[in-house]
Parts: C-alpha cells; sequence; structure tokens
DNA sequence: ACCTGAACACCGTTCAAGT
DNA sequence: ACCTGAACACCGTTCAAGT
C-alpha cells in the first residue's frame, strides 16, 4: 500500500469518526470526505459501501465500551452496584458517540467486525451482570440482550436523551434500573421526565 | 372543492396509511402516489411536505390508540392488571402500525394535529396509570411519558420486535412491566431474550 | 381548478479520465 | 497504483405546461 494512500485512510477513518460520534449515521459520505480532505470516490476505494465504514468505525467503539466493561470487572467496585455503574458507562459512551448503540440490529450482524464486537460487548455484559445476580441487586432472569435492548431504546430518542438533555437521560437509566432490579434492592425512580407536554 | 379532487385526496390518504403501517416511514412519495394511482406532485398539491402527510395519517392512528385507552378505562379490568393490558394495547397497534410510536420524537410536536393527538395519548395512559397506581401495582413515581418513551425504545429495534417475532415483543413488554411496577407487585421475567447472538 | 411529466438539488455509488 | 470530477439512479420537492 503506498503511502498517500495509507495516510487518506487514516484520515478518512478519523473523519468518520468525529463525523457519526458527533451527528449519528445520517451524515453523508460527501461530508464526511470533505472533512477529511479526500475525493468522494475515495471513500469507496476503501470501503465498498457506506455501510462498510459504519461497520469498520463502529465496531471500533463497541469494542472499546467492552474493554471498558472489563476494566471495571477488575475494578473494587461494589458487586450490588456494577451494573448500574456499567450502564451509566455505556450511556456515557452514548452520549458521546450518538452511533454507537444505533448499530444494534440485525441488520449489522452481517457484518464480522460488528458481530465480533457486538459478542464481546453481550460477554462483558454478561460476566458484568453475572456478579450483580449473586450479590443479589439483579434479577437472575435479566441477559445482555435486555441491558443493551433497553439502552438502545434510549439512543433511539432524541428529544429523550441527547448530550444536552442530561436530566432525560437520568431519567431513563432510572427505567433501566427499575426493569432488571430484584425487588429486594428495588428503590424510587429519580430524576424527572420529560417528553414535551401538549 | 372539486369531486375529482376529493376522490384522490382520500385515495392518497388510503394508501399513505396502508404503506406507512406496512413499511414505516421510509416509504417514499413515489410509491405511496403510485399505490393511490396519482401523480406524485398531486401528493404536494394535498400535503406541502412529506412529513406534513406524514403528520395527517399517524396522528390519527395516534388518536385511535388515545379512544381505545379510553375505552379500557371503562371496561370493568382489574385495576391492578389494567396498565399493563394498556401496555399489550399499544405494543399490538405498533405491530399493526410500525409508524405509530415511530413519530414519538421532538421533531413531531411542531405539528399541530400530532401534538393534540399526542396530548390525548398521554392524558389516556396517565389515566390508567393512576388506576394501576391506586391498585398498587404501579409505582407512584412512574409517567405516561415514562411508558411512552420505554414503548418508543421497542418498535426502534426491529430485530428485537416485528409482526413476525412476537416472542421477542413479549419479553421486551416483561421488561416494560418490571420497570414500573412496584416491588409488592413484582414477578419474574417471563419469555426469551433474542438478539441475535455471536 | 386541478393534474402531472419534467426538472432540480440532494443522496449513495460507479466509472472514465487523469497523475 | 491511486485519485477524482462527472455521471447514474434514487430521493423529496417545484413548476410549467396541460385539461
Amino acid at each position: 500500500m503506498r503511502a498517500d494512500a495509507l495516510q487518506n485512510r487514516e484520515r478518512l477513518l478519523a473523519a468518520a469518526t468525529t463525523m457519526f460520534s458527533e451527528h449519528g449515521l445520517d451524515v453523508s459520505v460527501g461530508e464526511i470526505a470533505d472533512a477529511a480532505g479526500i475525493g468522494r470516490a475515495t471513500v469507496f476505494r476503501n470501503f465498498p459501501t457506506k455501510d462498510h465504514l459504519i461497520a469498520a468505525v463502529v465496531s471500533e467503539r463497541m469494542s472499546e465500551a467492552a474493554a471498558a466493561a472489563g476494566k471495571l470487572l477488575e475494578s473494587e467496585t461494589d458487586d450490588a452496584e456494577i451494573v448500574f455503574k456499567l450502564i451509566e458507562d455505556i450511556a456515557g459512551r452514548q452520549q458521546a458517540n450518538r452511533a454507537l448503540l444505533e448499530v444494534l440490529s440485525e441488520e449489522w450482524f452481517a457484518y464480522p467486525e460488528m458481530q465480533a464486537a457486538h459478542a464481546e460487548l453481550l460477554g462483558a455484559v454478561d460476566a458484568v451482570l453475572e456478579r450483580g445476580k449473586r450479590a443479589g441487586s439483579v434479577r437472575p432472569e435479566v441477559t445482555s440482550d435486555d441491558v443493551l435492548v433497553l439502552l438502545k431504546g434510549m439512543c433511539m430518542n432524541p428529544a429523550i436523551f441527547d448530550a444536552s438533555n442530561a436530566t432525560a437521560g437520568l431519567r431513563y437509566l432510572e427505567l433501566v434500573r427499575a426493569a432488571i432490579t430484584t425487588p429486594a434492592f428495588s428503590r424510587p425512580l429519580g430524576g424527572v421526565p420529560t417528553l414535551p407536554r401538549g
């Protein structure tokens, strides 16, 4: 691979990363190319389709989330609270990177990187859930699927949850917590709901 | 208004209703026009933008959901269970009409019909919640916002919840139930999570 | 008055022409 | 080898030309 070609590829990946984080997956290929300082067609020389570019970029961010969950496991966090720390962490990543959970749907499992990163994340979440279950704070039936599906619900509603509306995000996390907590560890819902009223 | 124009408008609304229910909001104006048997430009003679057409069609469906909630209130349903009946009803409507909850986001509140229908639905859900709270099955802090936001999370993930995947939908409803139920009325999560595994 | 094919500015994607 | 402007088929939207 030629040196200039490699540099173009790196610029493209960097630009795509920031554009997707800030604006979600809807940013156009043209805008990404402009931000990278390369021609539109060069994007398609590196990735056969826009979706392949998305898979390459977002699967990286998903792996990072999985790694963070792994580190959390090695930290000295209280077993009963560790799941909720993880949920906060993933939610925070979603706030910093709008595309992170947007990508949790069937269509993306066709991409190997995405499937791998997703499996990593599911595995890490399961390990954390296990600790919570042993501590008695998490319902034994809860799976990592449940947690990720609930978190995805959050990211899909920009009115409810975006970086500028932290309180609504907190409320949603309270609902997620309530959904997966055992009655013994149940507590009142904090935060305030913020859907605009009629 | 001329008779043929009125007929065109009705055909357009009927076609848009079925197309949006079956395929969500992404169906193109061209496809709707073809299904209605009218020219593409005629759509824009009746509605200034595609979004105005969406608002007209989907706000109707949302009002129907609100009306159904009203009828549920007048039925002899057990107070402790009525909220969960309502959630099932709305989820069923979402399965029959993919566009119903897709439209629950800030951008749509600019449309008066949408805002009105949304207020109707919130009001009806609140009334049902009130019954559940008095019966002790629903946490006192839960609002209609919470319920609709959680239900929207379901509709945004076609892999988790579509008409062909009823079991995944059931599981999600169990999570919603767990999120809003009081510890006293808590029960184990039923159903099986179905996110594809790595 | 109302209808609509053709045209416009966008999108993702392809390709011929450049170095 | 690699890059890229121009072109293509789509989209939502507009408009001039038709009845």
